[in-house]
DNA sequence: ACCTGAACACCGTTCAAGT
DNA sequence: ACCTGAACACCGTTCAAGT
């Protein structure tokens, strides 16, 4: 998903304070770098994995110099945090209208559908490791925070919304049941990539059997 | 947990196809040489992460030469498999006897608190590296898929024994439901070092209430 | 300001030489 | 057989020099 300018500008940009990237004249080259080099990085993630990708790589993909990219990333950690920021919250407009339209369980397999099939696609590990290195490296995980921040928001809205209609046990906490949703979803699918179960349409129906006893409202 | 060589020959030994480790004379000295790396390595990750500990610095702790070290382990992947195939199992025992005292769910939040308080003493970004490894690489997930299958097995009987109780829901697939708890534990655990919370006894009582909803018996 | 690419520092792994 | 440690190949990052 492509942001604009204003949008990088209003979500936590941790680029702001490092004085390498400081000195960036034109904002629209900027970002047109930025943007090139993280779909190098994507494709070179993809096939090889974080670490087994090396820096030369992703250069040669981007068609540029090891020194052109260091202006725009401050290191290769930096680069697979701008990458899952950029990825989070592409599909919460989707959420939303289909929480609208045809309730929160429904719209939550919607989420969980299109989470599921990048892990059979492939994207399990880098997954794996960009969780790996936000847990480590507090300048990787804070600008992720914020964007899940904004995407835990929105389910907690339409969570509200469904235990108002009946349709969710209205004695949760609607922060932690988003969370706890949120994690079993991220669980299901490392655990299913771990033990190379690729079937998308079974780690859906196990993601909703246990979405559904769990918000189902108790009497 | 140290493991006796006889269960390490029993459990899927990854090395003993390697031609490298072929000629190992005295299996008590090789035994004793891969504990004394396995600890030193701990160590090493613990402080700085898998991917920023070096060699060097395991060979240091582990007071033993880069040669040496590479006649008993083949590169750097397999020494966190080991690892994490030596960790895991650890707390089956526990787990069985909680089981038939306690009841399922008891059991099972004695061992979440023992995997939660994992993740609260730091070792969260390990646990997520391993699972990254595994994901991406053959050679580290095939002897841990071994050692998990162990305990997924123990945790279905004993969830087979609860549903003959009417502890828990009597149609509910054992296999899917252990898999699905591994997975929430597992989900729930790396969430919460991502999120930055530490707070052992909230990530149980966020995982009891989950667990409770999902396995209790419908009518 | 923006870029290049050689140079630097470092790290995983190997291997000739020693006991 | 078991070990050492220097050497090798490689990679992330920097920086002097160019436009």
């Amino acid at each position: 998903m492509r942001r604009s300018i204003a949008a990088q500008a209003v979500s936590g940009n941790s680029r702001l304070g490092d004085p390498n990237l400081a000195r960036l004249a034109d904002p629209e080259l900027a970002e047109r770098r930025r943007r090139q080099i993280m779909d190098a990085a994507i494709a070179c993630f993809r096939r090889r994995g974080f670490h087994q990708a090396t820096m030369a790589e992703i250069c040669a993909e981007a068609e540029i110099s090891a020194g052109a990219l260091y202006r725009y990333f401050s290191s290769k950690a930096d680069i697979i945090g701008a990458i899952a920021e950029d990825k989070r919250g592409e599909n919460d407009e989707a959420f939303m209208r289909a929480a609208e339209q045809h309730g929160f369980i429904a719209a939550l397999c919607l989420s969980a559908r299109s989470f599921f099939e990048k892990f059979a696609e492939g994207d399990g590990a880098l997954i794996a490791e960009i969780m790996a290195e936000a847990i480590r490296d507090n300048a990787v995980s804070e600008p992720l925070r914020t964007t899940d921040s904004a995407s835990v928001q929105i389910f907690i809205r339409a969570l509200v919304a469904a235990q108002a209609r009946g349709e969710v046990d209205a004695t949760l906490d609607p922060e932690i049941a988003t969370n706890t949703l949120f994690a079993t979803l991220e669980g299901i699918g490392l655990r299913r990539a771990f033990c190379r179960e690729t079937d998308v349409e079974a780690a859906i129906s196990q993601f909703r059997a246990l979405a559904e006893r769990y918000l189902e409202p108790r009497k």
